[in-house]
DNA sequence: CCGGAGATCACCCCCACGGGCGAACGCCGC
DNA sequence: GCGGCGTTCGCCCGTGGGGGTGATCTCCGG
């Protein structure tokens, strides 16, 4: 276990009072050493093509600019790129899907133990990887039941939906006539076995289907 | 600025690295001192019991049990209670409003700079208040448009609109009659400028009104 | 003591929404 | 080449939800 090497790591996340805590606890692990921090995802990215990263803890929710998703997948386009780590707060299907599509290795929850952390970032140093207990669980929930899951077209009417918009609306955004918008919705009832169009978005917002 | 004795502080959260992080922003700064962490709001209350405890930094979500709210009402009902300064990540009228009837002594975000959080703890040490600006902002707005709040009835009946409900079920869940929701619920589309159950829900969810 | 705000209920009208059914079309994998 | 899936559209019909109006009762504060 004693590296001759140390894992160099860099730490993107927008709180300051969360990258002194990812610092803090990290620092004190041996064989890993913080390279830099990142208050943006954009910083994130530019730190990270210097080449001098192992892992990059990466959070999803920015204030302001780019997304934590959107910058995994231009760090890990890179050839030679870091590993990424997720450590994020909340996690849902809208959040992980995005993040792990993106390319990253782990996916950590920040209730997770210091102990759990340090040991996912030699993990993902190691070009395995660590997801947390709950995100593990609705990842084999989906695989069991692949007939719960919306289709794109159908996540983005509901999407719509949740924002307010009337089947009339919601067709016009889309270029659609309202029956097929009706359709769609017909079918998303049946998935998340509900009968009205509130309860779908209660319902998608509590499986993480769509955000907020 | 040199006092004679510290401030003794409580760190109230449920994510070991926000406490690690809050730890370490704060014991570099003179007069200040961490007496003792607490992982949920029932330690936290206990803890503060004791008697030894200047300001509490307390988070206002926790993963289970009591929230930050309640937590506070308790530590701020005793007499020669410490200040409580709440630390959370995301502010709006459902997670500020309590927190302050609680008796909450500053509203701060995570976002913020390290000078900002030890000011604040100062600040509330004194017995004075520190607001975060996007708070002071939203709370400036309240008084200004005081038409736009929401009765508590009228939130609760949001709250289960929210969730799915038919107006018929909401009526059970309230003891009241269907005609009553609708009511409640037409003035609710006056207030808040909308026209349907759904828009509803996506305008109290972006003010912050309800939660989630 | 009275006025306003909040909560409750009733009545009407009407349309958007939801349920059921059927049917095209394009894309993909077998 | 065929079949499944996703997307699109059409039609009918019934009801829940939204708009308007008005009324009663309680509570609280001036």
């Amino acid at each position: 276990m004693t590296d001759a090497t140390p894992i160099r790591l860099l730490l993107a996340d927008d709180h300051p009072v969360v990258r002194a805590g990812l610092r803090a606890v990290l620092e004190t692990e041996p064989g890993l050493v913080v390279m830099a921090e990142a208050a943006t995802a954009e910083e994130a990215v530019a730190r990270a093509a210097e080449g001098d990263i192992d892992v990059v803890l990466m959070d999803l929710q920015f204030g302001r600019g780019m997304g934590g998703a959107a910058a995994t997948a231009r760090i890990t386009a890179r050839p030679g790129a870091p590993r990424v780590l997720i450590v994020t707060t909340y996690d849902s299907d809208a959040d992980t899907l995005p993040a792990i599509e993106a390319g990253a290795t782990g996916y950590l929850l920040k209730d997770a133990p210091p102990e759990d952390l340090a040991a996912a970032v030699r993990t993902a140093a190691a070009g395995r990887t660590t997801l947390a207990p709950s995100v593990a669980d609705r990842l084999m929930n989906r695989l069991r039941t692949p007939g719960t899951a919306l289709t794109r077209r159908e996540t983005e009417v509901l999407a719509l939906v949740a924002e307010g918009l009337s089947n009339q609306a919601i067709g016009d955004r889309l270029h659609v006539t309202e029956g097929t918008v009706k359709s769609h919705l017909a079918r998303i009832y049946a998935k998340l076995d509900v009968d009205s169009r509130t309860a779908a978005v209660a319902a998608a917002t509590g499986l993480g289907l769509i955000r907020r």
